[in-house]
DNA sequence: ACTATGACTCGAG
DNA sequence: CCTCGAGCCATAG
């Protein structure tokens, strides 16, 4: 299982209404390098829409990666119709939407 | 093999 | 709030 793969896996497991960032999942996943579940996540949009990408923000809580959706746009308010309010490109209510990957390991 | 480029991060000033 | 520098490592040319 290539590292692109558990990204997407780690992903599609963000809860609704929660956020987690490039470093927690790249710290989960031993990858040594938030900037490659950056690289991984950017091939999302041209080959599976299922993966919610919007809910991965960098480690301030803002959607750095909003320039590789369709519109700037399109980050913000799939965050926003799921619960996180977003202010200026960034999450307004951090640690109380903050999900780290860690979690799926309590269950 | 080498350089440049990131949806990154952290600390210092 | 902003800028720099260093560390990071897969990919592209």
């Amino acid at each position: 299982m290539s590292y692109h793969e558990k990204v997407y896996d780690i992903t599609r497991q963000i809860p609704v209404g929660k956020f987690s960032t490039y470093g927690s999942i790249a710290d989960y996943l031993h990858l040594g390098s938030a900037r490659m579940v950056g690289w991984a996540l950017k091939q999302i949009d041209f080959m599976d829409d299922s993966i919610p990408a919007h809910r991965v923000l960098n480690s301030k809580g803002e959607l750095s990666g909003r320039n590789a959706f369709p519109t700037p746009e399109t980050m913000q308010v799939r965050l926003e119709m799921e619960g996180i309010k977003v202010k200026n490109w960034k999450v307004v209510d951090y640690d109380g939407c903050y999900w780290h990957p860690q979690e799926l390991d309590e269950l």
